[in-house]
DNA sequence: GTCTATACGTGGATAGAC
DNA sequence: GTCTATCCACGTATAGAC
């Protein structure tokens, strides 16, 4: 678990990385020069070129370091053994809270068009922590605990509100902090859930 | 209504934006030089800067010109006086097919980063037709066919699963065209309107 | 209105000293 | 391992002919 934004880097790794992040989300990663990065870290073109290679494989290492703390983020939060449905309760949860303390982290990772400076990079949600997502609704699905719909319609269905609403927030058209609507959300997944047990109900007496 | 895009453009600046577009998706606006639409277009430098201006204006007329005529069929679509939950469920249907047929469009209109090469635009999300949307799920709210949630979050849960299934089947994570999940996606949505319903008799009842 | 050739600025990357 | 000065390619935008 790792509260400490890239803590697999060390002192000049992070102040690079970190000012790399806030300028990528901020002005884009193509309108941000090395030279912009030198200024904002403090640290030196040898530096970062002898640290990273080049500008390219710095934006991946951000990248990687990042998605590699969400990460263990989920990880600790769904090693628990409680039932799927509270776990999916809490991952939306962590999900409103880390998007509205770290905005530039969750732009920089949900928001930004990697495949125009990382062409080889699989897209976000072909990772593990998106993986998890539809692990852990498949897995409720088998219990019963949600309808029978497709499990990709059912995790655009479960997650794809908050997703949305993490985006309306990043794009300034939510007047709240996300957290603010947790309960709202989590009321609308109590219909699909209910859902879930009227056709357990409905298969039992079959 | 129009089927046929940059209905608003003359012959040379159809096949300048229809160009741009295909490459600006593929590639990314930063990694497409004018040079390169020059080529894919068959028109000259001199031609695309004495029509456009320059590449950034370009780029907002390409937006304003799909902005367009999203904005038409959206028009079309919601001007028939049936109730808005078949609005509703119209609106999505033809966000699947709209997202099957013209995929370049439907990338570069909810997908690209315009922030980045148009720091002036306002956020997708702030313009017309994502208004309707939201116009849309108030009305059916005032209607008692929606639950009574946050306007905000009300629309995420509508249309949030929707948009989700659009960017898997951008990102290739989703496996069969999108109009085949529309069934599941409706059923997801009929529950909500269930609530509604319930919510609705529960009313009248005190 | 359209074309080609070109100027100019920017920025990624490196060389070579320390 | 770190720094600074510098090189060179690329791409936007324009000048000026037709």
């Amino acid at each position: 678990m790792s509260l400490t934004p890239f803590a697999d880097q060390d002192a000049t790794g992070r102040r690079v990385l970190s000012a790399a992040l806030r300028l990528f989300v901020e002005k884009g990663y193509f309108n941000t020069s090395v030279a912009d990065i030198v200024r904002a870290s403090g640290v030196s073109t040898g530096a970062i070129y002898h640290r990273f290679g080049d500008k390219q494989h710095l934006a991946e290492t951000l990248l990687d370091s990042l998605m590699r703390g969400i990460e263990n983020q989920f990880a600790t939060l769904l090693t628990g053994d409680s039932d799927p449905l509270t776990r999916i309760r809490a991952l939306i949860r962590l999900m409103l809270q880390q998007a509205e303390a770290d905005p530039q982290m969750v732009t920089f990772i949900l928001y930004a068009r990697h495949r125009e400076f990382l062409p080889e990079h699989p897209p976000i949600c072909a990772l593990r922590p998106f993986e998890l997502m539809r692990d852990l609704v498949t897995e409720a699905q088998r219990a019963s605990l949600l309808p029978d719909l497709d499990p990709l319609v059912l995790s655009a269905q479960v997650f794809g509100p908050t997703l949305r609403l993490i985006q309306a927030r990043i794009d300034g058209v939510l007047p709240r902090p996300l957290p603010d609507y947790e309960a709202d959300l989590l009321r609308a997944l109590d219909y699909l859930m209910q859902e879930g047990d009227r056709n357990h109900a409905a298969a039992a007496m079959a």
